[in-house]
DNA sequence: TTAAACTAGTTAGCATGCTAAGTAACTAGG
DNA sequence: CCTAGTTACTTAGCATGCTAACTAGTTTAA
């Protein structure tokens, strides 16, 4: 295990700023290599989240799944649906929600996509190990929790 | 040192997004408790990474100091400019290239901003050894590097 | 049963990142 | 010394996040 105190200073800087920083990278990584299918990084992320939440998905549980608000997803459905990768049906129990479905384009599209996220994971995960990759992740449920927190704090505090 | 396998799963569903999510709410709860000051996300990272590189630092070593291109950066500095927290003086050694200094008002407000700062990146990183902060931030270093390279491979593809 | 409160989704408009393309100043080669 | 290329910065306009405020169904409670 390779630990440089080094590295803990750079984080520091700007508190967050690092996280960033690598976010859009990994993003643009990914964002890049899905380009020939066309996909912006709002849409490659949305498809992925609906394969896992299964079709039949509402928008509130999406943006729930995705960590957005509702008005960012809304932008991301309607581009979806546009390129006729996904459709919305209204909800028979619940007319206010709408579920969502792949066409069969869009499943096409996602296994497409799978193949081609594998294969960028692989190399953005280079190097580190399974231990590191939970440490990693365990920190930023971790911080996730304090951040919410402290926004409560002073939220509350005005 | 606690590592629960669910979480590098959570990490894994969209790659990255677990990232930006936290990168948002960690830079919102500074935004939150910075905000009797007047700041924004990107006026107080600016501020703090010019304290760091020192006055006089010109828009080009900033931008690259935070991550970010020349015009993002712009914006920023125009607003800065405007609330008197900065000012900029043409280099006399090149006239392209303006540096950045902190007016009187600048400084009181960045010594203000980093008090805040101090508190809130404690609690940030509360429950979170030093050990693991390093861990966090050398893999953030390490996935900036592969994401580096796997945007050129991807990039010089096509 | 009907008015009040809640919830799903949308629209409008802001903040911050980006790329592409323009301007002005500097540098280098003929 | 002048043209060609480079560099520092700006402008314009896109992508994606957000909050505030709206519409339209659903639920609750008097």
């Amino acid at each position: 295990m390779i630990s440089s105190p080094p590295f803990h200073e750079t984080l520091d800087l700007s508190l967050c700023g690092s996280m960033g920083r690598v976010f859009r990278l990994c993003r643009d990584a990914v964002t890049l290599a899905v380009e020939p299918l066309g996909l912006t990084q709002s849409r490659w992320t949305a498809m992925i989240h609906i394969h896992h939440l299964k079709q039949g998905v509402t928008q509130q549980e999406l943006a729930s799944s995705l960590g957005i608000e509702m008005p960012s997803l809304t932008r991301t459905i309607k581009q979806l649906e546009q390129q006729a990768i996904i459709v919305r049906r209204i909800d028979s129990d619940d007319k206010r929600s709408r579920k969502i479905y792949f066409t069969e384009q869009g499943l096409l599209l996602l296994d497409a996509l799978r193949d081609i996220m594998a294969e960028v994971k692989t190399q953005l995960y280079a190097e580190l190990t399974t231990q590191q990759l939970d440490t990693m992740a365990y920190g930023l449920v971790q911080m996730e929790a304090n951040a919410r927190r402290c926004i409560s704090h002073f939220s509350g505090e005005q």
